[in-house]
Order: structure tokens, then sequence, then C-alpha cells
RNA sequence: GGAGGGGUUCCCGAGUGGCCAAAGGGGGCAGACUGUAAAUCUGCUGGUUCUACCUUCGUAGGUUCGAAUCCUACCCCCUCCA
């Protein structure tokens, strides 16, 4: 029992919800390794720290010995999660799929260990079923009870409309953990409803419902919104150290904390340290170092996270020119010269000449250090020098 | 099929003949400050050969000295009724 209860303090970190807690227990009790779902839509992954929360969550169950399906809903896909927006998304191709499967297991696996994890499609036992099998299913769910989604409910009294395939996509999704004989599902919380569909549909089938365990959606950068790449608030998993670095200092001091509880793998008492020392006046600044270095290194290596935090501080604290700078070749075509704005324009540095006469306007042009207030500077051919524009877009112009 | 509402700059949204490159907000960018690309404050936010000119308010025409604003046609979106 008390294998069980410190066991269950890791599975809750950091969880929104688990239903039911005590049907977990009694499944852990049992102590055979549980069989743990997560589904995820086939389109072209480029993960960011908001989808590696619930992999955290994944990775830390299959450290305690459970057995992760990950499964790619190439069937599914065809649907669409009817999420507030009704876009009807085009079919992929086998290849397509195929493709995107293996970009998401070069990404996952930073994460989980591929040994311990099976992959699977649930084009798989949908692709089997006949139209028959499919109204069958359909007839194990009821309109009222679909109906309690919140985004359907919403629009359905709204007057939106709602297309009938939509109505199966959380059908399909529950029928998924029958297939898989699932003991517990893992999603965000908005996928909540979807994943109480699987309950009820493994319960009709004459299996034991599955345990739900939510995780919350994390906020961009910005603090406020779902990170997300439409919103352009995410980091990339993918992404540069030194960029990574940058991103993670950009955020909030509070949201930082918000970060810790879902991305940090730090023990909650070691967080809680941290929050006292900086309650207590140490500088939140170099809390977030620690932060950015821990999930840089995660992604990338010690060393590249120090030398991230190095650059940044170089570049930041003391003023230095960043370690790569773009070289660019500018041609002034015998003209005797090119005109600041024009150059910073061509160099990439402003969008538009207008743009580069605002900024400097503003202060924030400089040529080798030195700020240009004059807007009519004629820059003289054969010329060779850095120009920066605010603290970091720079350029090494070499205008001929 | 019938009735009505609407399409404005990156987004939301005001504007119903000149004072409109178009209010306000959001976002973004910059500057100051700092403990950081946090917070806060200030400024900027269509283009160009930049105290002037050019292009922009769903599309194409038209009226007018002058149109985002009026007229005509078309396209698209939404709501209600069937």
């Amino acid at each position: 029992m008390s294998v069980t209860e410190s066991v269950l303090a890791e599975i809750r970190r950091g969880a929104d919800e688990i239903l039911l807690e005590d049907e977990l227990i009694e499944r852990l009790k049992i102590g055979k390794p549980l069989r743990i779902k997560a589904g995820f839509d086939p389109t072209a992954p480029d993960l960011h720290l908001g989808h590696t929360v619930l992999l955290n969550k994944m990775r830390q169950l299959q450290d305690l010995g459970h057995e992760i399906c990950f499964l790619i809903g190439d069937f599914t896909g065809m649907i669409g999660d009817p999420t507030g927006k009704n876009v009807t998304r085009k079919p992929l191709s086998p290849e397509q799929i195929k493709a995107n499967a293996r970009t998401y297991e070069e990404q996952v696996f930073k994460i989980l260990d591929p040994d311990k994890t099976r992959i699977m499609f649930n084009s798989k036992w949908m692709g089997a079923m006949s139209a028959a099998d499919l109204v069958q299913l359909a007839s194990r769910y009821t309109v009222a009870r679909m109906l309690e989604r919140d985004d359907f409910s919403k629009r359905y009294k709204s007057g939106q409309s709602i297309a009938i395939h939509e109505f199966l996509y959380p059908v399909v999704q529950g029928y998924d953990s029958v297939a898989m004989e699932a003991d517990m599902e893992l999603g965000g919380t908005d996928q909540k409803f979807n994943l109480l569909v699987g309950r009820e549909l493994q319960k009709q089938y004459g299996q034991k419902p599955q345990v739900v365990l939510t995780m919350p959606l994390l906020e961009g950068l910005d603090g406020v919104k779902k990170m997300s790449k439409s919103l352009d608030n995410y980091i990339g998993i993918s992404e540069a150290p030194g960029e990574m670095f940058g991103k993670l200092m950009s955020i909030s001091d509070e949201l930082m904390w918000r970060y810790f509880e879902l991305l940090s793998f730090r023990p909650l008492a070691e967080i809680a340290e941290l929050k006292e020392a900086v309650a207590a006046g140490r500088n939140p600044r170099d809390v977030k170092f620690e932060l950015a270095r821990e999930i840089i290194a995660r992604f990338h290596d010690e060393a590249s996270a120090e030398q991230a935090q190095a650059e940044f501080i170089a570049r930041f604290q003391k003023g230095a020119l960043p370690e790569e700078i773009p070289e660019v070749e500018l041609d002034s075509a015998g003209t005797g010269g090119m005109p600041i704005a024009n150059l910073l324009k061509e160099a990439g540095l402003t969008a538009s000449t207008s743009d580069a006469l605002r900024m400097i306007r503003q202060g924030a042009v400089k040529i080798e250090g030195e700020k240009v207030s004059e807007p009519k500077l004629v820059v003289d051919p054969g010329s060779h020098r850095i120009y920066q524009v605010g603290k970091r877009r720079f350029a090494r112009v070499n205008l001929k």
C-alpha cells in the first residue's frame, strides 16, 4: 500500500484530473503494468513544449513500468476533431501519414523510451469496419449525451451547424479504447469529453472502463492563450538552444512557475524551495535561468544549455554582439553610395524603407555600435560594417 | 426557396460625402528604466525618391470638384423562417 501511495503522488503531479482515482488505485494494486493510451492526430507534427506536457506524463508512467501505446489517429484524422471550428480536414494519403508518423517518432523519442513505446494506428481496426459495423457502433451512443459536450451544445444552441460526421469523432476515439483494451487514457483537458466516451463504450462492450487522466494545456509565451503554432507563442522542441533560451527568458516571472510545474522534472519540493527563495529576495531571473537550462539540456545537451546561457548574459546584460552575424552582400551599382534606409531594407533588417526611417527616428539603429541619428545618411561603397536594429537584429553588410 | 444582417489596415472594431492613411483596443516593434527578451512607462505601427507623393476600406464599374462612405452588378460570410 505504501508503494502505491508514493507512486500515486507521482502520477498525480501536474494532472488536472484523474477519473476515477479509486479505480486507478485498484488497478495498481493488482500489480500488472497498465496499458496506457494516448492519441495523436496524424497531421504533420512540429512539436512544441505544450505537447510535451502530455509526453512528460507518458514518460513518467513508462518509467513506472507501464505499457505506453502511442496511438496515431490516422482514421480519425479524416474527421478532424470538431473543436469549435468546423473546418473539414482533407484526408491524408497513406504516404503522408507514414511520413508524419516517422517525424513524430523522431521528436517524441526525445522524451519517450523507444523500446518501451508501442506505436499504433487506429485505421487498423477502423479501416476493417463495414458500414454496418459503424452503424452498430454509432447506436451505442446518444445524441443527448453527445450534446453534453460543451462546444457541441454551444453550437447547437446558437444555431451553428454541426455535421453528422463530427459526432463520429468522439465515438471512434472511444472505440479505440475498446479495440486497444486500454486501462488508462491520457489527454489534454480539452479532451475530457472524448476520453469519457471511451469509458462509456468500454462498459457497453463489457470491458472495465479506462481511467482517464487529463493534463492542463500549457499557456504560451504570452502567458494567456494556450501554446500553439498558429498564435506564434510557442517554443518548438527542435529550436536552437539560443532561441529556446531567449524565448524562455521572455516569459513573465509569474508564468515561470507554471512552466516549472508542467515542464520541469524537478521534484515538487525543490520547486517550492525556489519559490520561497524568490519570495525572500532571490532574483527571479536566475531561477528562470535554471528552468531554461534544464529544458535545453533535455532537447539538446548540458553543454549547449551552458553556452546558451553564457551567450544570453553576454548579449543582453553586457550588450555584446551575437556569435553569428549573417553576412550580406549589397551592390550600390556605382551610384556612389546607398541611403541607410535602403541598405537596412535590402539587408533584411527592416521590412521597408519607411520602417527603417522609423527605426532611425526611434534611435534603434546602430552601425558598429554607434547610434545613427541622421536619416539621410548615405553609406559609402566599399564599406564592410555591422548594422544593428534593436537588440536582436544584426547583419554584417558588405557594400560594393 | 423566403426575409434580414454583414465584408474596413496583422486581428478585433469605429467611421454613412471632404477635417480619413482611416478612432479605440489587441498584437507586434522600438526607446527608457531594470533584476531579464519579466514588470512598468513612453513612442511607433501601408509604401516611396519621406515636411511631398503613391496605393489601401470584398470585386468591377458609375455618380461627384471630391467616395471607406452614394448608385449598379457580381462574389463571399452570417442569422432567422421553410
